[in-house]
DNA sequence: CCCATGACCACAA
DNA sequence: ATTGTGGCCATGG
């Protein structure tokens, strides 16, 4: 039959970005998650860019949302030249006990969490 | 409204 | 494995 496609496409913009502070919030302690991760649980899978886009504009809030535990799926910290110095994102991990060399985090698969589970992982 | 950019990701060659 | 291309969603000129 002939549907009439009327969805609301119109959403509200910011309610995307806040979802995406309230994951990153999730994120534990000594923990990284990804962006397609996080674009993902919210609804986006193909929205990863944006959820950087998200975090660009944190920096009044990078005393809440953890923006530095949120790296690309390989577990390169792209996102390093966007912080107040390019090695601040790692001294950040560092000082949480995830080690990174040369902007990969160290045992990535272990420490990913993803943010479906909600909680602790492991 | 069209075009360009961006802290990404998946896929093809 | 490395490189290139397209898609994704939101923003700014």
């Amino acid at each position: 039959m002939e549907i009439l496609d009327e969805e609301p496409k119109k959403s509200l913009p910011i309610d995307f970005y806040e979802r995406v502070y309230a994951v990153v919030r999730q994120i534990p302690y000594g923990y990284v998650t990804s962006y397609g991760a996080i674009a993902e649980v919210l609804g986006h899978p193909g929205a990863a860019r944006t959820v950087g886009f998200a975090l660009n504009q944190v920096h009044g809030r990078m005393n809440d949302i953890p923006a530095h535990r949120v790296v690309n799926r390989n577990g390169v910290l792209t996102g390093k030249n966007h912080f107040e110095t390019p090695t601040r994102m790692q001294e950040l991990l560092a000082d949480e006990g995830v080690n990174v060399c040369d902007d990969v985090v160290q045992d990535f698969d272990r420490l990913f969490w993803h943010p479906r589970r909600l909680g602790r992982p492991d």
